[in-house]
DNA sequence: GTTTTCTTTGAATAAAAATACGATTTTTTT
DNA sequence: AAAAAAATCGTATTTTTATTCAAAGAAAAC
């Protein structure tokens, strides 16, 4: 039970290097490297890594880790990975109007912040658009003002929303 | 039969502008506009646009379209026009919400689609700011997305949103 | 026009994935 | 250290997704 971190970064490996089409193949490889673990763990596992199954050129299927910039949010949030978090201390406050959120940085900040939101690729997010201090970012319209911010405290060093 | 190509487009609509969490409930949303399929179907298509279903911020699961380019390879393999050359070959996508519009371009590509729009100097656009790959555009309060669609087509490579 | 071939689809089913629940372990608080 | 809270995980089950098979429409070939 300790060694879920190790079993995590395994999975990731063995998915980035493999043609896993099925949470059951996963577990049987998984089990080959010595980690004996049910698909319904995998399933959790999976999901708090955000992987995804996706359609291969020929009738397939196969999971595939979407985006590095996630994964690694996912696994520093689980602890896993030895690169010091990359919150952002230009960060200086947040706002929301209708389907709007206005962030402001210190001067020069903006554009790096607004990058990291849009490589995100949160689908809360429509798109944002930075000035030298501050972003505007659009959000569906079915977003709250709370779902937003869960999704923006992934970058900004704001204690907990929740 | 023949309308598959109309129900991958609603398809991809439904999916960009709703949190949409299984095939099921994709179902009943295309059954309120008329496009009555059952889960198998579904499956295929989604397998066909290779949309992929990711774990949200918030514990539940939600279909996503991967990404832009490969749609539109995949949409154009199946004949639905997103895009054609000509007039702006930087065009990627356009969502909106409230009285906004979020267009998304290749990179660099903004600001001139941005001036285009606003030199046609359209009453319902009230202007446009431009990143270097996203436009943020608000439109008159009295504007609906589908008007607003219109005015855009002028300027995007797209056939017909409705 | 007819036959052949390819595509699309639903019903039923198989396969795969997600979760409720409870047990156990770890962590935190007091 | 004890108690409380949180995390991990398996079993069993539910929910969701993919595919098999057959049928029927369209397209192509003849």
């Amino acid at each position: 039970m300790k060694n879920k971190r190790l079993r995590l970064q395994i999975i990731v490996e063995l998915i980035k290097t493999n043609c896993i089409s099925s949470q059951d193949e996963l577990s049987r490889l998984l089990a080959a490297r010595g980690y004996v673990v049910t698909q319904a763990t995998l399933s959790r596992d999976l999901k708090q890594l955000r992987t995804t199954k996706v359609a291969t050129d020929l009738g397939n299927y196969m999971y595939i880790i979407p985006d590095s910039n996630n994964l690694q949010d996912t696994m520093l949030q689980q602890g896993v990975s030895t690169a010091q978090a990359g919150q952002h201390s230009g960060f200086v406050s947040i706002q929301f109007t209708g389907h709007a959120a206005v962030i402001k940085t210190r001067n020069g900040y903006a554009s790096g912040l607004a990058y990291d939101i849009d490589m995100s690729k949160s689908p809360e997010i429509l798109g944002t658009i930075a000035g030298a201090d501050t972003i505007f970012a659009l959000l569906r319209e079915d977003v709250t003002h709370e779902q937003a911010m869960k999704v923006f405290a992934r970058f900004l060093p704001i204690s907990d929303m929740a």
